[in-house]
DNA sequence: GATGAATGAGACTTCATTCAT
DNA sequence: TATGAATGAAGTCTCATTCAT
């Protein structure tokens, strides 16, 4: 058991060193050296543990993907008014952009053309996020008028790509007032949904 | 007057196979060589007409960026119903993936990150984006009772995310069965857009 | 305490191939390939043990001119006569140009400006020389009447410079008929100087 | 007439620029397209005017070394105090030292240890400064009374060392007082000269 | 389990040189 | 004669990966 332990913690360890390089250094300078150095470890332990740094690259994507995941799941299982979900989900946002998680994802994406088994790895961590979007989604869509017509998965993962391409445009701004304009926005839009389609147990 | 087409010319050469390699090799496998190889030419002519391949990722980006927006003015120009709209940006959203300038696209913008030359050049060739999207944007936004409410700018900027967001997914799937779903659904609610907020010059 | 041993062992190899390769075949085809050559190692491994071919040819500078200085002071730590002056310093002088010594040297000078880094390596190297030189300079300055008159540091660094210089030239020269010639010259003068102004203990 | 003129004012023009080169970026630096950057002209017409870059190299050195020889002859043509003479050395070493002709032999010394055509010109444009130290020596020489024992050649030929040696180190140097220090001893050391071994015709 | 020295492939880049204009 | 675009060889350096310790 300790073995096990112990190898699953060093494993870990490299796994995160690699998410932090990733998002600080960037694809292209995140090496076996860079990641060893940020991880303060001998660049030879990665081939203890990993095959090589692609089977990295996809277990750091796992690493980030569930891990966030989790978060999200925490932060907005129990919301209901629009209100409140665009708040959380802006707080959510600083917190990838802060991390460096979303950094990360850009990165391995971009990466993902030149190695087909990390593009599997990502559309496979997708997956979760897409059920998960749908369930908050569809919470929202039922309430409108509109449900009919609204094909949940579609919206799901349109709001998915909205998040990222916003974190992909948000990454190349050096200043943070075009992110915060865009909640102060959306999060007036969200008042205005929450009064014309109420929650079903908010009502007055 | 020779000498400068032809040093033009053959820049052009160079920034064309740089797309086209970018988007089918990704940027990590977008060398001088590899460019050269997809060009046809020797890796030594790069760097007679670009200081490093830095300053040749810039203009890669620049010249997708700048031919990119030319064809959607021309094909967005003077649309005025939300149906046809959806239709032209399906046919677009086809032919970016097809040319792989999005997958160009990303794959630069995940390399500002090792860049900051590259970072600038790209925020710089976005502007224009906006500016355009903003444009096409307000065309529909005044037609509703809500115009007031919805900053055009942060619309403009949200579309875009959402389109750069969608070809990011699109560029993991292996199908198009996807993006297909999602323009057959987005086509529909601009049907009913069309209906609510009739265009100006389109009274019945 | 191996792997220090074992890294100081493989560094000292590469110097010492350096220094050969600088000798044999001049600055201009001192490359790490060919340095690797010379020394039977992957080029490679410089840059394990040396930042640049600056950074190494700065170690070679110090190599060259620390052993050579404590070779120097081995031979004339004790000498008193002028005459066995000279015929030590023809043999050291032999030694210097058969080892390549002072071609190296002369090689890295050139170098020195095109590196500011090299050339503040040299400078630093040259001190200890200077240092010497004063030292033997003054053990016979002191039995002349000129005394006085003759400043030791200028004297030293003159002498310095003589020796540069003459091994300058003896490189351009294929044979070694010149510097013999010089050497037999120097020497009876030397003999002239012990009859003149002789050594305190060697009262006859 | 006219073509030979302008062909060999061309060529003028390239050697000088390569000297420049040569003085103000060191050897490693002199290229074809530094040299055309630093003259104002294509790098093409080297090629024109010289079979390789060897060959331009050889001719720099026969430029200097003939320019300057010239210019010392001038100098020192007529005189006869040994005080005088240092004054004029000195002259001329801060000449040498501010047009960079000392940088450039320097330099291209140590390149004809990677080429024997270069080895050979600049042997044979040392020749004349040995005849021309030798005739300058003798005129001193012979003054003393130890001229039976002294051999003009070897004594011109270690004149020339120093003076090698010293711009070797002084080019080393950042400040100018060490040359400075040593030509204030020299004149002083020559004083004495002029006293016990007078002019001929310097009698009063 | 971990270290760090070593390797060899390959990336970027520069350069001498050629050649059509 | 001169230009400047182009080439291909070669140089510096980095990197993934291996392996003895």
């Amino acid at each position: 058991m300790r073995p096990v332990a112990a190898r699953t913690e060093s494993r870990d360890r490299i796994v995160r060193a690699t998410v932090q390089t990733l998002a600080t250094e960037g694809y292209a300078a995140t090496t076996a050296r860079s990641v060893a150095r940020t991880g303060g470890f001998a660049p030879g332990v990665i081939y203890y543990h990993f095959d090589d740094l692609e089977d990295l690259l996809v277990a750091a994507a796992q690493y980030t993907a569930q891990t966030r995941l989790a978060r999200y799941r925490e932060e907005l299982g129990d919301v209901t008014s629009a209100t409140e979900l665009l708040e959380r989900l802006e707080r959510l946002h600083t917190e990838d952009v802060a991390d460096g998680h979303i950094a990360a994802v850009q990165e391995l994406t971009a990466a993902s053309s030149s190695s087909p088994k990390l593009a599997a790895g990502i559309r496979t961590q997708i997956k979760p996020w897409q059920d998960f979007a749908e369930q908050i989604a569809g919470r929202f869509v039922t309430r409108t008028p509109f449900a009919a017509l609204i094909p949940i998965p579609e919206l799901a993962r349109a709001a998915i790509a909205l998040f990222l391409g916003m974190e992909m445009l948000s990454h190349l701004d050096t200043d943070r007032a075009r992110s915060d304009a865009f909640f102060t926005s959306a999060k007036q839009a969200a008042t205005l949904f929450d009064v014309m389609a109420p929650a079903p147990g908010k009502l007055p």
